[in-house]
Parts: structure tokens; sequence; C-alpha cells
DNA sequence: CATGAATGAGCCTTCATTCAT
DNA sequence: TATGAATGAAGGCTCATTCAT
């Protein structure tokens, strides 16, 4: 019974943050109100200050808890690559573009409030995100240490390119909402470029 | 006369836009107030109404002037450009780079809240920011055109990438406000991936 | 405790609606801040909003109940008067006057914001007020088909005539604040002129 | 010249208490714009300041301009009637009702703003408007001496409570904009009332 | 006298947060 | 834990008034 009313107050938690995710993807985080989170999350207003200190942290948390999921995914499917370096940057790429179909509202949520949260919200620096370029920038040192990618660029201005690139062509994705059916050929090209781009010759 | 009252006219318009640059570069738009602004700009609360219609309009008209002066002067300086379609776009991302040491409060106000702005602030579409990507687009047709890059690659998703990684790492050089001795080459390198990526061989 | 919530809810809601009577007889609408109803009422000013659209609505919904309770009294006054039309006629004037005595915010506040409102508050149209009229219309019209009051007289425009002869005299009343010792005579010579005015012979 | 000048004085004076009419009747005195009079009448804003303390005491001028110029029409009127007292109140209402049809700016405006004013513009007391009804009460005295009219009527009371018959009246038509085809028949029936109600037998 | 750009005090309304139940 | 009515600080915007030209 502890554990249920444990679960209860992480399913709880959960249905927030849920809630959150869907109401800041559809209007932003500063035109969202607190009671629009609650009600999409099917809670009262004040409920939801029981599982966070504040707006921020909730969004803050929010952040936490995706970048988790996101970067847990990642890895596992890195992991599972057969291929060598290239391949796998290519699987990153893949990946990245899949999760948007499939959580469009977390795509337009990372593309659209990352970089104001980066800043104006409390100080909060993401370090689940710098966990996340950590990733590539760490395929890219693989690559340089197997001869495979030049040794002369630097590591950490090619993942964030790389992300940069990534995040603005989603943009571009979810907020035309367009069913975008040749998501595969646009990660097959921006694969193209980056790796052209920085393979050794 | 006249001359001198379109000037105090225009002028306290400018002060106006950047006082707002710079407020919204410290605090971001939603944490910015009007009576902020007012302070930077040197005029009262009132005056701002005087020129712009509220707080979004004067946004949305930042963003019309400023982006205006960044695309006259991308063209201005690719017109003088003596070498082919890769020099021009290595002169592109140089100068994107180079205007930002120049401008930061401008290169702040523009990476974080260009996102935001092409949502959340009554259904503006940032024609301006469309114009400056056709730049890079014709660009890269430029060389379709001439066989120096690659025929297959889409230029819009390429113009895109491009800027996405510009605007990434841009958003990096400003938030850490590093006096960033290295951008040159950080430029050469940005230009060196893109290049070679697309490159026809 | 449902029926103690409401209470609660609906005795809140009377609170507001006592405050702006008592602050717009004191200032009139256009003058009296929301804060000051607030005030009055001893809630904080945002409370207003939870049972009020706006300060329109406010104005508005006070019309509605008071007028309602004006209505509700006038009627119950005349069902109860033994005599004639005559009778009743000069019941509901002394009950106008009566009124005007007990509750003097009241009385200041119709007669002189029921204008103004019924022009500048948003189309309203006060449609408590036409129902007032409405009761002495009928009046009018039952002694005319008794032959006590002479068949050729408008009845709405004889109601009208009144009201506006009440409401005028009042208005002084109420402006002067004098404690009006002599009302009742008041009273008894506009019911004199009015019937003696009306009556058939 | 200096007539010419002071001529160009009082003409402009009278334009921008000509637009202050006309604005007041349209949007009410709290809902127009010191600007909007200014555009009304051609002016500058700034010059309704050489011209009136403040909109106050527009307004005020306003009354006092439009009531003077209502009493005289009036007085000359009575002195014009060949009957007696009873005669020359039938005349009264009569013009009071032609009055308002051709000038319904004017009617709408007192109508509706002189009770507003009476008491919340700062103090004041409408002068005009107490002489106005002081025209009333001296026919009714004068019909009382001749005993045509009861001696035991209050004057003041009978002069406010026509007045108060009128203004409502006409407060109906004013707001119904409706060409009121038959006000001669609504004068008479108003005159018939009074008069009735108050001869003496 | 006339102008109208500039001012800034003031007000309505919103909404994150609290707390009695 | 959960609720949601209540709070009140805060801010965008208006507009009467001023004053340099």
């Amino acid at each position: 019974m502890a554990e249920t009313e444990k679960n209860r107050g992480t399913e709880k938690r959960e249905r927030i943050l849920e809630g959150a995710l869907r109401a800041f993807a559809k209007k932003g985080f500063y035109n969202t109100k607190v009671s629009e989170i609650a009600s999409e999350a099917g809670v009262a207003d004040g409920t939801i200050y029981l599982y966070f200190k504040n707006k921020d942290d909730l969004l803050i948390s929010l952040f936490e808890d995706r970048m988790e999921f996101l970067i847990e995914r990642l890895q596992t499917e890195l992991d599972a690559v057969q291929g060598g370096v290239l391949d796998k940057i290519r699987c990153a790429i893949t990946l990245h573009f899949q999760l948007a179909i499939q959580e469009q509202d977390l795509a337009e949520f990372i593309t659209v409030e990352l970089r104001q949260s980066a800043k104006f919200v409390k100080e909060y620096e993401n370090p689940r995100f710098h966990d996340y370029l950590r990733i590539l920038e760490n395929l890219i040192a693989d690559g340089q240490s197997q001869g495979v990618i030049r040794g002369d660029v630097d590591r950490r201005l090619v993942a964030r390119s790389l992300f940069g690139a990534l995040d603005e062509v989603l943009l571009q994705l979810t907020l035309s909402r367009s069913g975008a059916p040749d998501v595969q050929e646009k990660a097959r090209q921006v694969a193209q470029i980056f790796t052209e781009g920085i393979v050794a010759r």
C-alpha cells in the first residue's frame, strides 16, 4: 500500500508533467497559465504545488525528465548499432527525426523553449541538455581516435552545429505541422552533409 | 524644419528600438517591462505607444528593422566576394560570426527570441527571416547550376541546417559572453564542414 | 456543507454588489475604482473578477439584482391594495418615495446611473427597467378597461412620464440629502396631479 | 481687426463647444476623449486648453451656453403666447419637444449628462438649469395668483415633475432615434395630463 | 494664438501562489 | 493528500494635460 500510494503520487506527478508538456507545446511557457496545466492534467491548481515548487520548477523538471528519456533512448539505440562511428552518427540523426514525429509535443517544446529557459528561467543551466551534447561529442571523439574523422575538428563545435542543424530543421517541421512524409530523406541528407563534412580523407 | 521634425520622430523611434533590443537581450521579451524599455530609451512610457501599437508590435518592428539591416549587410558583402560560390558561403558564415561579436545584443536577441516569436507572437510569420534564408538558398542553387555543389541536396534543407548550426554555435558564444577569441577558427571549421559536406566530387 | 459553500459564494457576491452600490452612489460609476469597490466590500481586488466579468458587468448585475428587488416589492404592494386602480397608482407613487428614503444609496444610484448605462455600457438594454415600466403601463391599461382612466391616453407615455416625474423629484431629494420630512406630502401631490390628469370625467 | 480677432477667437470657442456637444451626445462625457473633441472641432488638442481650463470646465461651459440658449428661446416663445397660463404651459411643453427634434445632439446631451454632472463634475451646481426650472415655477405661480391653478400645489414640485416627465419621454425618443412622427400628439397628451392635473375646479 | 509630440500618473485586469477545509 | 476560492502584487495601456516651437 505504501507502494500504491507512492505510485499514485508519481502517477499524478507524471500527469502534471504531461499536461504541462501539452500546454507548453501549444502556447509556450509564458503564455500558459498554471490553471491551464492543472486542467490539462485533470488536477486542481493547488495540487501542482504539492509536486513542484513553482511554475519555473515545473518547467525545469519537465526538461530533466524528458531529456533523461531522450538520452537513455539515444544511448540504447547507439549501443545497438553494429557498424562504425559514421553509422552511429547516422543513427543518432535518424533517431532525432523519428522521435520528433512520434512525440510532436516534445519536439515543439524543446525546439522552442530550450533557448529561453537556458537564459531566463532562474539561472537554470539545463545540465541534461549538456549530457545529450556530450554523447554526440564522444561519438566524434571515438571517430577521431579511430582515424575515421579528421583530427583537427573541434568536437564540441561539431556536436553543437549538428544539434543546431537538427533542431532548426525540426522546428520547421513541427511548426508547419506538416505530416512531413519525407523525414527519412531529410535525415539522410543532413547525415550525408555532416559525415562528408567531417570525414578524414 | 519638416526634415527636422521627421528626424526627431525617427530618431525617437530608433531610440526606442535600441532600448528594446538592449532590454530584450538582457531579460527576454516576457521578462521585460514596457517601462524598462522606456527608461532604457530615455522616453516616457506613453511615448512608446506613439510609435508602436503595443509591446508585441514593438517586438515585431524590431525584427523587421534589424533583419533588414542584416540582410542588406549580407547581400552587400556577398556581392563584393571575388571568388566562387564556396567562397561566398565561407563569407556568409564569417560575416554571421563577425556580426555576433560586433552586435552582442542583436545576436542574443535573435538567437533567443526568434523561435518564440515565430509561434507565439500573434501569428507573426517573420517574413524577413525567410528573406534571409532565401539568400542562403540562392547561393546553394547557384553552386548547383555551376556544378560545384551536388545536385541532389535539398537547397532549403541545407540553408536551414546551416542557419541552425550557426545560430546554435552563436547562442553558446553569446550566452557564455566569453570574449570568444577563436571566433575566426570556429567560422573556418563550420565553413569547412558544410562546404566539404555538400561539394560535388 | 455544499449549502455552506454556496452560501459563502453568494454571500461574497452580495457583499461586492453592496460595496459597488455604496461606491457608485457616492462617486458615480466612472469615478469609482474597482479597488474602492473591493475595499468597500472587504474583499481583494481580484475576488471581484471571480464573480463578475469586468467593471461593466458588475454595474449591469447590480441593475438586474436591485431592479428585480424593486419590481418584486412593487408587485407585492400593489397586490395588497384593496381599492381601485387609482389607489394602486397612489400606492406605487408612495412606495417609490418610501423606498428612496429607506434605500438612499439605491435611489441615488438609479436616478443618476440609469440613463448613462442605457446608452454607454456596452449596448446594455436594461430589461428590468422595462419590466418596471410595464407594471405601471398595465395599471393604466386596467384603469382604461374599467373606464376609470380616459381611453385616449397613451399608456406607455403616461407610464414614462410618471416615472420621469418621480425620478426627477427623487433626484433632488437624494442629492440634497435633506432628511426630506415632507415626502408624504410630495407623494400625495404628485399622485394627485397624475390621477386628476388622467381620470375619466 | 481687433473685432475680427475676437470673432475668430469666439468662433473657435464655439467650434469646440459644437464638437464637444456632438461627441458627448454620441459617446457620453466619460467615454469622449479630449482629442476626439478636438478632431470634431477641427482644432489641435492643445487649443482646447486655450479656451477651457480642463475637460470638466468644457462640460460646464457647454451647459451654461446651451441652457442660456434654451432659456432665451423659452422666454421669447412664452412672451409671444396670447392666451392664459395654461396655454403658456402647453407652449412650453410643445417647445421642449420641438427643440428635441431640431437639436437631437443637444437633447441627448442634456437628458443623459445633466444628472451625472450635477453630482460628479466638481461640485458644479448647474445654475442655468435652475433658471430654467424657475421659469416653469413662475408660470405656475402666475396661474395660482390668477386662480386658474390650484393654490395648494407646491410650485417647485410641479415644475420638477413636469421637467422630469418631459425629460424621460425625450430620453426614449432620442435613444430610439426614431423619427418620432407623433411628437405633436405626445406633447398634447403630456400637456393635457399636467394641466388637467393642476387646474383649479 | 495654435500646434501636437511628449509626458506620466493612474487604473483595470491577470494570474502565480497560498491556505482553510 | 487534494482542493479551488481567495489573494494582491504587478504591468500593459490610456488619456488629460503641458510646453517647446
